[in-house]
This record gives structure tokens, C-alpha cells and sequence, in this order.
DNA sequence: TCACGGAATATTTTT
DNA sequence: TATTCCGTGA
């Protein structure tokens, strides 16, 4: 039901009797207080939410004063999206957010509190790891030591030591213990990790939650004003929530306690890096006069499937307190489907979604899912061969690429000059200069302590370089002429371009990358805002993204991890690699709890599909990591009986 | 010190 | 597929 702007419907004319279900219209309707609402997979959530939004709206109160937290930004765009168009133009007033954006807003603005400038860059995990990489070289691992993590698993531990609040010991020893031997060296990098943090003025993105967290506890008027200007508190997804966020939302909430969450424990597949579904439990604790309304009936999914799922999640360990339930007709059995070797796994979904096209189903009413991004490659050959266009989901970042994070890396250090990460990437970039000249060179403008155009003025000793005397060059030009956003992006992008050239084979297509990016320039007035949204809220489209959509080929097949999946729908699916070891995957088989929120993973994908699913196991296939001879399908759904999933083997390929 | 080439290797992902 | 790591030669 999308409505143009001078169609939008008034408060007054909503129908939420005739929308809504029973439970959604409690869920909407509920007052004052706390209030959870326990939504199963295609229960109506995001129908829900917004729903209560407008009815809040429309009883009063102003639309400023509600917050809107989520944990991913599509999440947020698409509620408040949705609210607007429901009622009127008042509902863009609603705040929302990331709790990421949120914390950035409040941290910028009391930045001295915490002992940072106001001028703090933010460093996205690339920036990060680098960070992280460049101290290991500094202080690096003693040489006896032996094997030294890299740095995204350095990263990856330091990010969850903050995301579950536990010491780093802790988490080497339970995830890591063959890292034991090198702990003393791995405490080292993260004292220094930290430490130049605070020097350089830099938040990680954990820091941004961490330091906002602290700022509520330990600054009273902060909270109270935060707290009077955010009377109703939402927040989606709430089983994605970590511990620090789930603090953050009760001291934000606990003294007018009209806060609502909304999430499903069954669907909790972000522990690894420190989601609690807990806190869906510990909120009823915190607000004990907590209202809970379970959504169960599902929109999404013929009966069939339903049953199969229901199935899936009686397996599990944890009882789950909902099963879901549907009124749609239908009555085909979803099916495994055993083949021999990977290609015919392949094959198989190329026929079979060939077949339901010739039935009428477009490309992009259909999904392949998969539990690790490289588990489709086989099949993304396949594709070509047949010619048939797809689309894969996840994996590839704008903002991450090397060449617009070299671009940005020049006008980061105009903002903050102590930018360590950014000094050394654009250093690198210089022709002649490793990382030793790297540091010398921040060094040198570091000690000018004049900002950026320290670099003018330093001595550097060593025969004269080219390369610095362009990049002095470019910063001369910059601090001379007062210029704006875009402006500086194109003398910075003039200076870019040879060493992009010389770079990359594919430098026309990264080209158009970084034009895309002067436009988006062209929006900003202000370099620190600009820089921050580029880190926070990141456009995600390349060139050629948009190109290629808005051209001929807008059906298209959806290849998808399965986390990645979350949240959407297609009339048919398919789960390929349904092997034990795959999926779950080996590595999460000696641990309980990794191998219950693989089930939950499992759920997650079979309850994407309204019509058709398939799952697909190809046998007999050796994994290299563990040595292991994988040979039978997926724990999860070997053992259900064939009066809930039919079994198919597909040898004619 | 730096640049380059070839080999190895890989959960999952968002901010 | 794409990134990263390591060794070698300049």
C-alpha cells in the first residue's frame, strides 16, 4: 500500500481494527509502560511498530519526543519510511536511528566530558584493523613466539571482550585457548590499541556505544535531558541487542518507563559478536510491570513450511514459548534434495528455478541462501553459464572499498590532524614510501603540531621525493583557498587520480566511484559531517550498482548468506549446502550454545519462504580445513520424518 | 626499505 | 572471489 505524499492518510482515518489482528492491535493500542512484543518470524513486526507509532502520534504526542532504535540502519530508514507514509509528514519528525548515529549525535555534542575533542574521527573496522596491523609490526609478537593471530581475528576478540563485557583474557580463553601461549603479546597490542585511541582521537565503533554508556551513568544532567526529550522509546530487533545497548535503552527509559522493544528469541543469530537474545528475557526483569503480547500468526508461509520449522526449533534445547501458525492454503511438502557432488547441487537449483520461472515466478521472487559467502561460487559459475542474472547480497562495501577509503583518508586528516590511520594510508599511497618513511613523516608533522599543514613545514630527512613534494603541494593548495566540501573532495581527487591509475587495472570503473562520491559531496557543507555519515551512514551503492539496476535487468535472482536474509521473503527457496558440517558449519560443533544458534540460523532461513523450499545436501564432500569426509545432511534436518519433508535425490545430473 | 608476485586461505555481519 | 601474507630481489 504505497501512498504518494498528497495521498497520505490522516491520523484519524488509520483502520486499525481493520488492519491489524488481535494481538498487533493490543500491541499498537497498549498505553503508558513498558511493553515487549514477542513477534515470530512474518508475524506483521514492522507493520506493528509503526502502527504504534502513528497511534502515539496520534493521541498527542509530538513526534520529537519519540526515539527509534534499531540495530541496523535499514531497519530504521524502512520503519520510519513506513510510518510517514501511514500518517503524515509529522512522522519524519520521530528521531531514529542506529544506536550507533544516535551515540554519535550525543557524543559530538559532549565530546570534552569524556576527554576527547570535539573533532574525533571515527574509524569503521577496516580502519580499525589497520590500526590494529600497524602496532603489531611497532611492538609486534616476540619472534619465539610462535603464530600470531591476524589482525581480524585480533580485532574480533577485542570487539567482543567489549560487546560482552568481558576481560580479553576471558575471551581468549574460552574462544581462542590455542592463542594462550601468545596472550601476554596480544594484551600488549590491546593496551597500545587503546592508548592511541585516546591520543589520536579516534572512536572505534564499540566505542561509540561504550562512551555513550558511560556518559549516561556517570553524568546525571545528560541523561535527564536526554530522558525529557525522549518520552517514548522503541526498539527493534532487540534479541540483536548486546548488553552495552540494552544499559544504554534502560537509562534512557527507567524513569519514564514508556519504553517498547520488539524482537523473536528463535530468530538470534549475532551472538558471535555479542548479541544477548537475554535481554528479551532480563527486559520483563528490569520493568517488572512489563506488558508482553506475542504475535504468532504468520503472513508469510503455507502451513507446510510452518510445520517443518516448528519442527526445526523443537529440537532445539531452549523451549521456545510461541508456535507460529497460518491461515494461507497450501499443502506442498518442502523438500531435501541429496546430490551427488557440489556442480550438482548447482545444476539441480539452476533447473529447478528455471522450471518454477517457466511457471510464472520472477528471478527475484526466488532466493538461494547459504551459511558462508564462498558456499555459492560454484553456483555463481553455473549462473553465467545459463545466463541467468543474479544479485548477491551482503558481502561487497561501498564505503570499504581501498580507493574511496584513500580518497577520504585526505580530507580525514583535515578534520583531525592526529588521524594516525588516515596519515599512513595517504603516506602509503606516495610512491617510495613504506612504512617506515610512514612514520617518520607523522612523526615529523606531529611534532610541527600545526595540523595538517605540518606536513608544509617538517623537516624530512632523505633525498627528495616527488610524490611528497605533489602531496605538499595539495595541501598547500587546500589550506590557501577556503573551500567546500565538494570542492576540496575534487583537489584531493585531482591529486588521486595518477596513483589511482597506476594502482589499479580497473581504475575507469573505481573512477566513476569516486565522482559518484564528489556528488554525494555536493549535499554537505560541513567536512566533519560529511566524514562522520560516511562512517555511520554509508551509501551502498557503487557506480556500477546503479547502473546496472536501473538498466534492463531488473530481475534478478537473490544469492544470500543466510544472515543477510533476515527479515526478507520469497515465494521460493533454496538452501543449498544443508550438509552436517556446512551447516551447521564444523566449527561451531563442539560448543553447545554455537551449535543451538545454528539451528536458530537454519530457522531463520527455512522461515524466508512462502511457497517453495528446498533444501539441497551434496555428498560426500571433503572439507579442507578439518580433514573431516562430510557425508550426511544437516543435523538439524536428517532426522524429520518425510511426512513433514519429502526427500528427493537428484542423480539424473 | 620498498615493491612485487605468487600462494594460501576463508564462518557468519553491522555499525 | 578477494584479500592477505610471505619471501625475494632491487
Amino acid at each position: 500500500m504505497a501512498l504518494s505524499k498528497e495521498e497520505t492518510i490522516r491520523p484519524d482515518r488509520i483502520d486499525y481494527t481493520g488492519d491489524l489482528n488481535e494481538a498487533q492491535l493490543e500491541a499498537v493500542e497498549y498505553g503508558e509502560g513498558p511493553l515487549l512484543i514477542i513477534a515470530g518470524a512474518g508475524s506483521g513486526k514492522t507493520r506493528t511498530l509503526t502502527y504504534r507509532v502513528a497511534r502515539q502520534v496520534e493521541r498527542g504526542v509530538p513526534p520529537k519526543a519519540l526515539l527509534l532504535l534499531t540495530f541496523t540502519r535499514k531497519a530504521a530508514q524502512e520503519m520510519l519510511r513506513r510510518a510517514a507514509e501511514l500518517l503524515d509528514g509529522r512522522c519524519r519528525q520521530v528521531a531514529g536511528g542506529t544506536f550507533h548515529s544516535f551515540a554519535h549525535r550525543v557524543l559530538r555534542r559532549h565530546a570534552p566530558r569524556f576527554g576527547f575533542e570535539t573533532n574525533f574521527s571515527i574509524l569503521d573496522r577496516p580502519d580499525s584493523e589497520n590500526l590494529l596491523a600497524m602496532i603489531r609490526k611497532e611492538i609486534g609478537p616476540s619472534p619465539k613466539s610462535g603464530s600470531f593471530p591476524r589482525k581480524q581475528t585480533l580485532m574480533g576478540i577485542f570487539s567482543r571482550s567489549v560487546n560482552k563485557e568481558r576481560s580479553v583474557e576471558d575471551v581468549i580463553y574460552d574462544d581462542h585457548p590455542h592463542l594462550l601461549p601468545v596472550l601476554e603479546d596480544i594484551l600488549a597490542v590491546y593496551e597500545e590499541y587503546r592508548r592511541r585511541k585516546t591520543d589520536d582521537g579516534l572512536l572505534d565503533y564499540d566505542d561509540l556505544l561504550v562512551y555513550l554508556k558511560r556518559l549516561l551513568k556517570e553524568h546525571p544532567d545528560i541523561r535527564e535531558r536526554l530522558a525529557a526529550a525522549y518520552r517514548i522509546i522503541l526498539v527493534d530487533e532487540y534479541q540483536d541487542t548486546n548488553r552495552i545497548q540494552a544499559e544504554i535503552v534502560y537509562l534512557l527509559g527507567s524513569g519514564h518507563r514508556n519504553v517498547t522493544v520488539v524482537g523473536d528469541d528463535s530468530q538470534s543469530i549475532y551472538s558471535f559478536r555479542g548479541a544477548n537474545f537475554q535481554n528479551i528475557f532480563d527486559f520483563a526483569e528490569s520493568f517488572p510491570e512489563t506488558k508482553i503480547v506475542r504475535l504468532e500468526e504468520n503472513y508469510r508461509s503455507i502451513q507446510p513450511i510452518l510445520d517443518l520449522t516448528n519442527r526445526i526449533l523443537d529440537e532445539a534445547d531452549r523451549k521456545f514459548t510461541k508456535t507460529l501458525f497460518t491461515r494461507n492454503p497450501g499443502n506442498r511438502l518442502p523438500v531435501l534434495v541429496t546430490t551427488a557432488g557440489e556442480n550438482a547441487q548447482s545444476r539441480f537449483v539452476v533447473e529447478t528455478l528455471l522450471e518454477r520461472q517457466r511457471q510464472g515466478v520472477c528471478l527475484r521472487d526466488m532466493a538461494v541462501l547459504f551459511r558462508a559467502g564462498f558456499h555459492s561460487f560454484d553456483l555463481e559459475i553455473e549462473l553465467s553459464r545459463e545466463s541467468i542474472p543474479f544479485v548477491k547480497v551482503g558481502g561487497f562495501k561501498f564505503m570499504e572499498s581501498a580507493h574511496i577509503k584513500d580518497l577520504l583518508a585526505h580530507m580525514r586528516v583535515i578534520v583531525n590532524p592526529l588521524d594516525r590511520i588516515s596519515w599512513y594510508r595517504l603516506l602509503l599511497l606516495v610512491d617510495k614510501v613504506g612504512p617506515k618513511t610512514a612514520q617518520a613523516v607523522y612523526s615529523a608533522v606531529y611534532a610541527e603540531n600545526a595540523g595538517y599543514t605540518g606536513l608544509l613545514t617538517a623537516a624530512l630527512k632523505g633525498p627528495v621525493n616527488s610524490g611528497i613534494e605533489r602531496l605538499k603541494n595539495l595541501f598547500s593548495v587546500l589550506d590557501a583557498t577556503p573551500m567546500g566540501v565538494a570542492q576540496i573532495g575534487e583537489a584531493v581527487l585531482n591529486y588521486y587520480a595518477p596513483i589511482l591509475q597506476r594502482a589499479y587495472d580497473d581504475h575507469p570503473r573505481r573512477l566513476r566511484d569516486l565522482q559518484q562520491l564528489l556528488s554525494i559531496m555536493e549535499r554537505y557543507t560541513d567536512l566533519e559531517s560529511f566524514l562522520s555519515d560516511m562512517a555511520l551512514e554509508p551509501p551502498n551503492t557503487s557506480a556500477d550498482d546503479t547502473l546496472s539496476t536501473s538498466a534492463d535487468v531488473e530481475d534478478r535472482l537473490v544469492l544470500s548468506t543466510v544472515h543477510s536474509a533476515k527479515g526478507l521473503e520469497w515465494d521460493t527457496v533454496f538452501v543449498i549446502w544443508a550438509l552436517d558440517g556446512r551447516f551447521p558449519s564444523v566449527h561451531s560443533m563442539q560448543d553447545e550454545d554455537q551449535l543451538e544458534e545454528e539451528l536458530r540460523l537454519m530457522y531463520v532461513a527455512a522461515t524466508r519462504a512462502k511457497k517453495h523450499l528446498y533444501f539441497t545436501c551434496p555428498m560426500q564432500s571433503y572439507d579442507r580445513g578439518s580433514g573431516m569426509l562430510l557425508t550426511r545432511p544437516s543435523r538439524f534436518i536428517d532426522e524429520i520424518p518425510e511426512s513433514l519433508l519429502a526427500r528427493w535425490q537428484a542423480d539424473l545430473y
